[in-house]
DNA sequence: TTTTCTGCAAACGATTTGCATACAC
DNA sequence: GTGTATGCAAATCGTTTGCAGAAAA
């Protein structure tokens, strides 16, 4: 089971910065922990904010999406529909690396475990001198459903 | 030697899908052809037929350029810098995988010729019935120069 | 009490669109 | 000639910023 972010994770993580922890962060992190392994965007986190009946600024919702992906607690990513979208990372090491299926007829995006870039990570240090610390590979198709749409 | 599209290519192209052959489409094109390699953002392409005295109106260069990904000529790309960006295609399938090495710390982006991806393909093809046809691989690190810099 | 936050509205930059004119076929 | 493309300016959309008041430490 991997482990996740807690609100103390978060509490201390401000602290090493000198930033402060206020309601509005806690809120938009709870979004994330309350909803595992979903990728929503600026727009997705005030909406469901609202529904909740804790409306936070929007420009309030952009701080803390970037204050929280600087702390590690949220991974930022682009699916080419136009906005950025942010998903918890997980704090196990060996988690960190499941791939994007986005369906190019639908826009749904699965997720795909696997860590067989491990080795050509070290096979691109090696070569290039290039110290890697991160990747995000997607792969771009058309998903079950769609496929037997047609 | 890789293949590489021609005029003659995007005439082609153009005529199956009752789209004109225009001087614009084809200076867009010449662009690329003259900067294999290069990853270009609409400004940038607008900048550079500036300098070549050949000025085309920014809106006809983001037409251009969404044209061209659609026949497959180039390929669109997000580097996290704000602005999409596009390569041309090779039409060689055999060199279609190259990888990107973007430097979080001064943004240049260098690429890396690796095929290990297509066994990963088939691999999630099977688990998740998805189809692929395409794929992007980004890795985050800090390049050479940069480490030595600090 | 000092510093960092929030919320709002205005600013921004990349991209898209409406429309009249120009051009490819 | 007919239908598509261009250029311009205005509109749009996601995101950022300035600033005055509010809240955390």
């Amino acid at each position: 089971m991997p482990k996740m972010f807690t609100m103390d994770d978060l509490r201390i993580k401000l602290q090493e910065r000198q930033h402060k922890m206020t309601p509005q962060r806690q809120t938009v992190l709870q979004i994330f922990l309350d909803r595992p392994g979903k990728h929503l965007s600026a727009e997705d986190v005030h909406g469901l904010l609202r529904d909740e009946h804790s409306e936070i600024g929007l420009a309030t919702v952009y701080r803390s999406l970037e204050l929280l992906s600087d702390l590690g607690i949220l991974q930022k990513m682009e699916f080419g529909d136009g906005c950025s979208r942010y998903e918890v990372n997980t704090t196990d090491p060996s988690q960190h690396h499941h791939h994007h299926l986005i369906c190019t007829s639908c826009g749904k995006v699965l997720e795909f475990e696997d860590d067989l870039l491990d080795d050509l990570e070290h096979d691109i240090m090696e070569k290039s001198q290039f110290k890697i610390h991160d990747h995000q590979v997607k792969f771009f198709g058309i998903c079950k459903e769609c496929q037997e749409k047609k």
